[in-house]
RNA sequence: GGACACUUAGCUCAGUUGGUUAGAGCACCUCGUUUACACCGAGGGGGUCAAAGGUUCGAAUCCUUUAGUGUCCACCA
């Protein structure tokens, strides 16, 4: 009996997951600047969380990015270095309002913003994001995330709200931000501007008409938006295209439905002469090709949609006010009528929708600011080594630069393409939005008695600049904000606070979803490069999406969603956060299951009982300190505390690179097979290995921490280490040598347990066990020293064998040569198969030997031959004559 | 239409510059409760690495072609 007796036989997380929390959080930890000394000392990292929108509730996805960070945070933090995890959150603009307008309209208000007004409904808002907010820092908090909760931030708070503006009025007096009456994307149902990667793209039924406007007109068109005709204003052809070439230059006055056009026709190569007539109706106001094409041959334009996605009056007539579905509907009963409208053919065409609420998004000219990628502007300052302060770029090369100069390394490396291809394609971001929660355009304008506003007289400023200035009534794209959270949750640009937080930017890593790679990453690349003249982050690691067990996407429509908040108490965050790590690839979906975290469950219980086993052997001696003991191990502790050291080495570069699933498969194997099935189990009979127990242990727990810190954190405090194990010092391991005498025999000696165990198991026969020692003299280690009787006691006791000694003469006086065990009592290798390979692949790789050896001599070769390509050579040859020796080793060996 | 991936055991996936007999988890089969753990232990079966060709002493890995799957981007009016 001591003082460990009275654990139980399994874990229980739920029930020391929050003391656990609420001790870390107390004890300051979390904050760099309480950090203990030699963390005070070391190098900053920092990692500014993705701000989860306020909009409700985290899912797994959140709880991926969660589960990562805190890793690397914690691995890092652990290893010394200053770290500091900035926790915030996202206002989310147009998504949280929408949310919010759906909650009211569901408790019966018809139309919220229209009934409430905007100071009414923003604080409605205001009110659920705050709610928001709370839920996510406690599912944050449930995550174990050992994030800097004194330094939260909200793209929406003051400070943040300041920079927005300070970063508004930069780019504003750069000629980067412009205001301007361009095409936009119009959702028509919320009555807003939205972003290109707001837009998406859906398959739908339409019917392709194909007409003339009139009887008189020559060319026919086709279109699957009719009700956009009324604003053609040239037919384009490609300029080569025989059976038009002739109209090219001619402008024509046809009626269309009632409405007389000037319509010009125009060479154009961005027509395809093979597509339906060859010829295009163009309409600058309504698409984006069309509107390119009117700009290269001066073509005016003229709306006739307006917001509502009605007709405006420009239409004439008996168009005017109607809606595009009836427009379309009419103008085809009138094209009929006519006798212009040559043929209707339902195709399936792509229709741009709004990413939010799926209305059709119309493409409208409007006057709306803009960021201008491609305008060229004078450099505030030296920017990614590459230029002066006062140079000209633009912000499109700024962000290929980032990339391609190495500055931002992007994990996995495919996403460099992508991310390239979508830069060269960008075109100007329009930001301004027509909702109202975010940040209001800090613009005022001087008011006129008339209503219109009028923009002689403009000016920036985050407040009311006078009575008679009114503000713009737009708020800024989301993205705006976020695009400037690597330095604005540092302070920037308030000049004491930025200072003091200088060197955690750039920022050490951004882990994130690959699909928010543009949306986000590359505009905080953007805003970093442009502000600062240096990346916002020197690392970017991209995680998968979460599925479901049939790779689904997890929705509430099919029912299939995992809630972290269900799955924590039922498995412990351990389980939950191991689950998203393990069996992950960055850039590659998860598929999650109940069964796979139940796995991770397992484990968990598993770690707990290999400590639970190792308290009891030590029981109430003093354990504070705990240390190798080194200099009275045996043979098997010395392997045991070699693999360890491999391990760590190898767990420790595997992290440092990224490779969180192969680490912890590595970290897992290690504890379930080496340490529990064999350390272990071995333990219990050659007695007195308690420190050695302790010790292990003590690395075990360091080991896992990243990973399962809740579990690890309470085993530690139970043990009595000292401090906590969130501070604890990152173990220090090693690499193994290249040929490990003792290492060898250990792996020899397991085998040859698994086979008799397996003797045992097929054939049923309790082997009574001849093991020979041959001597081998080892060229490579000379330094094994090998306990016979020990081998033999593990031998017996671990597989329930007889075992009957047999040495060569002289034995054991010869210790201090070098051995191995060879094994042929059993007959378990079949000795002569292994010959032969051997053979075979000494064959091969003599061959290759005296090719390349010859190859090196031959002047010819040499002197046309790179020195790159000779260095490799002679590289692989030495591999080559290393591994030729090893197999003669083994061949001699086997005799 | 363009780009990028993927195709390895029944399932989900690793496999980092080409190199012992291609790995893991889950599932399956057999056996086992001696006080760390049945959320366990021991053992086992199962893969011509999508197909074909090429480079190489040697290919799951590099190259070419084909087939299938997925994702992103663009979009035809």
């Amino acid at each position: 009996m001591n003082r460990f007796s009275d654990l139980q036989k399994t874990y229980d997380a739920s029930s020391v997951e929050d003391r656990i929390y609420a001790n870390w959080e107390k004890s300051g930890v979390f904050n760099p600047d309480q950090l203990p000394e030699r963390n005070q000392a070391g190098d900053p990292y920092c990692i500014t969380m993705p701000p989860p929108n306020r909009t409700g509730t985290l899912h797994m996805g959140h709880a991926t990015m969660l589960a990562i960070e805190d890793l690397l945070i914690r691995f890092q933090r652990m290893q010394g270095k200053r770290t500091l995890w900035i926790p915030g959150t996202d206002h989310a603009a147009i998504a949280t309002q929408v949310k919010v307008e759906q909650l009211l309209m569901k408790q019966g208000m018809k139309n919220p913003r229209e009934f409430l007004g905007r100071e009414k409904f923003l604080e409605e808002v205001v009110k659920f994001a705050e709610e928001s907010k709370n839920t996510i820092n406690k599912q944050v908090r449930k995550m174990g995330c050992s994030c800097d909760w004194s330094r939260e931030r909200y793209t929406l708070d003051t400070e943040r709200s300041r920079a927005v503006t300070h970063m508004f009025k930069m780019m504003f007096d750069d000629g980067v931000i412009e205001r301007g009456y361009r095409i936009v994307n119009w959702d028509p149902q919320f009555q807003t501007t939205l972003s290109d990667d707001e837009v998406l793209i859906q398959e739908t039924k339409a019917k392709l008409l194909t007409f003339t406007y009139d009887a008189d007109f020559p060319i026919a068109i086709s279109t699957t938006r009719p009700e956009t005709k009324f604003g053609d204003k040239a037919v384009a052809v490609h300029p080569d295209d025989t059976r038009y070439k002739d109209f090219i230059g001619k402008t024509f006055h046809p009626v269309f439905c009632g409405k007389t056009l000037t319509i010009k026709i125009i060479g154009d190569e961005a027509v395809d002469p093979a597509f339906g007539t060859g010829a295009l109706g163009v309409t600058p106001a309504h698409s984006m090709i069309d509107a390119d094409i009117a700009e290269r041959h001066g073509l005016e334009t003229t709306a006739v949609i307006g917001k509502d996605a009605h007709l405006l009056p420009e239409v004439g007539s008996d168009f005017v006010g109607l809606s595009i579905l009836e427009a379309r509907e009419k103008i085809e009963k009138h094209l009929r009528s006519a006798g212009v409208l040559l043929s209707v053919e339902d195709i399936m065409q792509n229709l741009p929708v709004a990413e939010r609420g799926g209305a059709a998004v119309e493409q409208l000219p409007m006057e709306q600011w803009f960021i201008r990628v491609n305008k060229l502007f004078a450099l505030r300052n030296d920017t990614l080594g590459k230029w002066k302060k006062g140079e000209m770029v633009s912000l499109k090369e700024l962000m290929i630069e980032a990339v391609e100069s190495g500055e931002i390394n992007i994990v996995p490396e495919r996403f460099n393409k992508i991310y390239f291809h979508w830069i060269n394609h960008l075109r100007d971001w329009c930001i301004s939005r027509q909702i109202w929660f975010g940040h209001r355009i800090p613009v005022w304008y001087r008011a006129q008695a008339d209503t219109s506003v009028v923009e002689k007289e403009m000016m920036i400023s985050e407040t009311s600049p006078g009575e008679e200035w009114i503000q713009d009534p737009d708020t800024l794209d989301t993205w705006f904000s976020s695009g400037m959270w690597s330095f604005s949750t540092l302070g920037w640009p308030n000049k004491k606070m930025w200072e003091e937080h200088r060197d955690y930017h750039p920022n050490a890593v951004l882990e994130t979803g690959y699909d928010i790679l543009f949306f986000w990453v590359a505009r905080m690349i953007l805003m970093s490069t442009y502000a600062l003249g240096e990346v916002p982050f020197k690392n970017v690691y991209l995680h998968g999406l979460v599925r479901d067990e049939q790779g689904r996407k997890m929705s509430k429509s099919l029912g299939n969603i995992l809630d972290p908040l269900d799955l924590i108490p039922k498995y412990g965050t351990d389980a939950v956060r191991l689950s998203l790590v393990m069996g992950t690839t960055p850039g590659q979906d998860v598929r999650l299951s109940e069964a796979k975290i139940e796995g991770f469950r397992n484990f968990t219980n598993k770690l707990w009982n290999i400590s639970r086993f190792i308290l009891l052997q030590i029981g109430d001696a003093d354990v504070t300190n705990p240390t190798p003991e080194i200099n009275q191990t045996t043979f098997v502790d010395r392997w045991f505390l070699q693999r360890q050291r491999e391990v760590i080495f190898s767990v420790t570069d595997k992290l440092s690179k990224y490779q969180f699933s192969s680490a912890a498969e590595e970290l897992r194997d290690f504890t379930w097979n080496d340490l529990a099935d064999w350390y272990l189990e071995i333990s219990k009979i050659e007695k007195g290995k308690e420190m050695q127990l302790v010790w292990a242990l003590h690395t075990l727990l360091r080991l896992w921490h990243p990973f399962m810190p809740f579990v690890t954190e309470y085993i530690w405090g139970l043990a009595g280490f000292k401090g906590d194990c969130i501070t604890a010092v990152w173990p220090e391991g090693s690499h193994l040598p290249l040929r490990h005498s003792e290492y060898d025999a250990f792996r020899s000696l397991q085998e040859i347990i698994s086979n008799m165990r397996r003797l045992r198991s097929e054939q049923g026969i309790e082997p009574a066990v001849k093991v020979e020692f041959a001597l081998i003299a080892d060229a490579l280690s000379k330094d094994l020293v090998l306990n016979n009787t020990e081998i033999i006691c593990v031998l017996a006791r671990a597989s329930s064998v007889h075992v009957v000694e047999s040495f060569p003469a002289g034995w054991p006086s010869v210790v201090g040569t070098g051995v191995t065990i060879a094994v042929n009592a059993l007959a378990m290798v079949d000795i002569e198969k292994e010959k032969e390979k051997i053979a075979k692949e000494l064959t091969q790789l003599e061959a290759y030997v005296v090719l390349t050896e010859e190859k090196l001599q031959n002047e010819e070769f040499l002197s046309k031959a790179p020195e790159k390509v000779t260095q490799a050579m002679e590289k692989k040859l030495l591999e080559a004559q290393t591994k030729i020796q090893a197999l003669v080793a083994k061949r001699t060996l086997l005799g």
